[in-house]
DNA sequence: CATAAAATAAACTTTTTAGTATATTTTTGC
DNA sequence: GCAAAAATATACTAAAAAGTTTATTTTATG
C-alpha cells in the first residue's frame, strides 16, 4: 500500500520538476516550491531534509522520468532503424517536452556543469549510458545486416544526440519549431544512406 | 582617450564573464563578483544600476566576444568549405572555449529559456544571425560550384550548429573530449560528400 | 601639481531566502 | 471510531544577498 507521505513527496517532485527545469536549480526557492504545490513549509520539511536534498531528489526524479520515457518509445519500436528512429522523433517538438522547460539531462548538464559536482557526476553517467545503449543498438543492426559495415556507431550515436539536444535548445531560443524537422529528416535519411 | 572608469568597467564585464558563464546569471552573487574582482561595493555600484544591469550587460559582453572571435576565424577562410571547416574547429576542445565555462551562448539560452524575456530575445537574434550567415556562406559555395545544388544550406547549417553546440555539452557533462573529434571529422566529410 | 574622478572602507538598511518550532487541525488507514 | 500520521497555521530565527551612505583616500590627467 502506498502511504499518504509517499504520494505527497511524489507530488513535490512532479510539481517542482517543470520548475527546476525551467528556472534552473539556483533559480527556485523554497517559495516557489511551496507556491506551486500548495503545500506549507513544515509540510515540506517533512519530507526533504533542506533545499540541497530536494534539488538533488528533483533532479533524479527528472533523470529517471526522461529516460524513462525514452526508454519506453524506443523500446517499443523492433528494428534497429525504427529505434534510431523513435530516438529521434522523441524531441520533434521542442515546445512539448515531457517535463516542461526542455531537456532536463542537458538543462542540468549546462547548469551543473562548474557547479554542484554531484550532480555533475551522475548526469555524466546518464549520458554515457545513453550513448552505449544508442551505439550497442547501431552495432546489433550492422550485425544483424540491417547496416553497412562502413557505419560508425560511436560517431552517429554521439552526433544524433548531440544534433537532437542541440537542435532542441536552438529551436527554443528562436521560438520556432521548424528546423527540428529538416534536422530530423536529415538525421534519418544518413542512416538510411548505410541501410544494406 | 580610454578612461579610468572605461576600463575599470571592462575589467569587470571580463572578470565577471566566467563566472557567469560557470553558475549562471542565478548562480553569481554580487560578492561573487566583488571577491573576483578585488573591488569594493562603492565602485561596482559606480558603474551599474543594480545586479540585473550587471548581468545583462555581462551577457552581452560574452554574446559579443564569442560572436567576434567566430566571425574572425571563419573570416581568415577564404574558400566556403574553409570557413565552415574553421566554424567546426571552432570548439574542438571543449575544455578551453574562449570564456570559461563552455559556449555563453548556449549556457545563456538553456538559462534565460523560460525566464529572464529580454535576455532571451538577445540570444534569440544572436543564433538566427549565426545561422542566416552560416547558409549565406553555404549558398554562395553552391552559386560558384564549389558544392553541389543537393546541399540544403538551411538544414545543414542548424545540423552542424547543433551538433556542436550539443556535442561541447555532452564532452563536457562526461568528461572527455574524445567524442569531439569523430563528430568534427564526421561533418566535414558530410560537407564534403556535396562537393563538385 | 591641483583637482576632479575614481575607488576604498566601513557601517549600515532592506529584502529575500532558508530553516525552525509548536500548537492545532485534518486526514487516513486499521 | 480512533489513534497515528500528515499537514496547517503562525510566528519565529538566521543567514545570505542586495543595495545605500558617507567620509576618506587614491589616482589620473588637464
Amino acid at each position: 500500500m502506498i502511504t499518504k507521505a509517499e504520494r505527497t513527496k511524489r507530488f513535490i517532485l512532479e510539481t517542482a520538476a517543470p520548475l527546476y527545469n525551467q528556472k534552473g536549480i539556483s533559480g527556485v526557492s523554497i517559495d516557489d516550491v511551496l507556491a506551486a504545490t500548495k503545500l506549507t513549509k513544515g509540510c515540506l520539511y517533512g519530507h526533504f531534509e533542506n533545499k540541497d536534498d530536494l534539488s538533488v531528489q528533483v533532479v533524479e526524479y527528472m533523470l529517471d522520468t526522461v529516460v524513462q520515457k525514452m526508454m519506453f518509445a524506443v523500446g517499443a519500436a523492433k528494428t534497429a532503424t525504427a529505434k534510431v528512429f523513435a530516438f529521434l522523433d522523441f524531441y520533434k517538438d521542442p515546445f512539448n517536452t515531457h517535463i516542461d522547460g526542455g531537456c532536463p539531462i542537458f538543462n542540468t548538464a549546462v547548469e551543473v556543469d562548474d557547479n554542484f559536482p554531484g550532480i555533475k557526476e551522475k548526469i555524466g553517467a546518464v549520458i554515457r549510458r545513453g550513448q552505449d545503449t544508442f551505439t550497442a543498438i547501431l552495432k546489433q543492426g550492422i550485425q544483424e545486416g540491417e547496416f553497412s559495415t562502413k557505419l560508425d556507431p560511436v560517431v552517429y550515436a554521439f552526433k544524433a544526440t548531440a544534433a537532437i539536444e542541440g537542435g532542441l535548445v536552438m529551436c527554443r531560443a528562436m521560438n520556432t519549431a521548424k528546423p527540428m524537422n529538416g534536422l530530423i529528416k536529415s538525421l534519418k535519411s544518413e542512416l538510411e544512406s548505410y541501410k544494406i
